[in-house]
DNA sequence: CTTGACCTTATACTTAGGTACAGGGTTTAG
DNA sequence: CTAAACCCTGTACCTAAGTATAAGGTCAAG
């Protein structure tokens, strides 16, 4: 009666998501994976789809987002079918920042690229300004005293 | 002789750059900010560099870079004087990163989209599945029991 | 029927990135 | 010349997101 073998138990969930047991446990408490079900002596088994909301947390993790923010985008889908509207502006809000961070990185990108270009001979480093990503973005005013 | 007016002291700083002094005084500490000038009594006397220094830490930080990546990407140009081919393997690598990020917001961002398609009423919100964003990515093998 | 690999809870510890005092010195307006 | 508004250092504290440990229960193999 090796029923185990088959059931996905927190070790093997760990393992496909690539997070370690502690992590997953962590995530049930705080409520951003669903209370998995029990085995009569209590072990955790869970689903393919928690697979999946693992791995969709560390990659929004890896965007910038925190956890609480995660939790929104999850609750996102969670709550579509009770509060539609909420759900609508949430997720415009949500896209804007998504592209805001875009744009950013874009902006990162296109700086280092400038300082490739500048390693390979093509220019003066001085002229690399990385720090100058995002020059004009939120300078309050009076500047350049 | 109100020399302090003029001069761009941490509060200031901190101000313009939409942090708090601690924060300031910590970046210091941690090296993210060069040791400023001092005046004879001890104040810290900042430069206008300075300021965009900490917006981009803060940019960068939105994006999902530890301070210690942003150590990097800033050392980048730093050494990019002494350490060309360094920096330019380096640069390759961040930019690398960089589209990866860029790509997976783009995919959350899309999963939105449609998100909000199906609150319009387009679809069943079943069929919105912001968790699939990233489905195909990392899966090892031997998934669908 | 025991051994080892698994699981449980509960609690404590860690690291990153701040944030908040405490105790004291400096500057400048009145 | 004193009070308010700054600044200093040092230390302690905080939250987020884990990570580790202790003390014990379960399961499958030999």
């Amino acid at each position: 009666m090796k029923a185990l073998d088959k059931a996905l138990t927190i070790k093997k969930i760990a393992q496909k998501a690539g997070v370690g047991i502690e992590t997953i446990r962590f995530y049930e408490r705080k409520s951003l994976l669903n209370k998995p079900h029990r085995t009569v002596s209590g072990y955790r088994i869970f689903s393919e789809q928690d697979i999946k909301r693992v791995r969709f947390i560390k990659k929004a993790q890896e965007l910038g987002f925190s956890l609480a923010e995660i939790k929104e985008l999850l609750s996102l889908k969670n709550n579509a079918f009770t509060a539609r509207n909420d759900v609508y502006q949430k997720s415009l809000h949500k896209i804007q920042q998504i592209k805001e961070k875009i744009e950013n990185l874009q902006k990162i990108k296109n700086s280092l690229e400038h300082l490739v270009g500048c390693c390979k001979g093509e220019g003066r480093i001085e002229e690399c300004p990385i720090i100058e990503a995002f020059e004009g973005d939120s300078t309050p005013k009076g500047e350049e005293s």
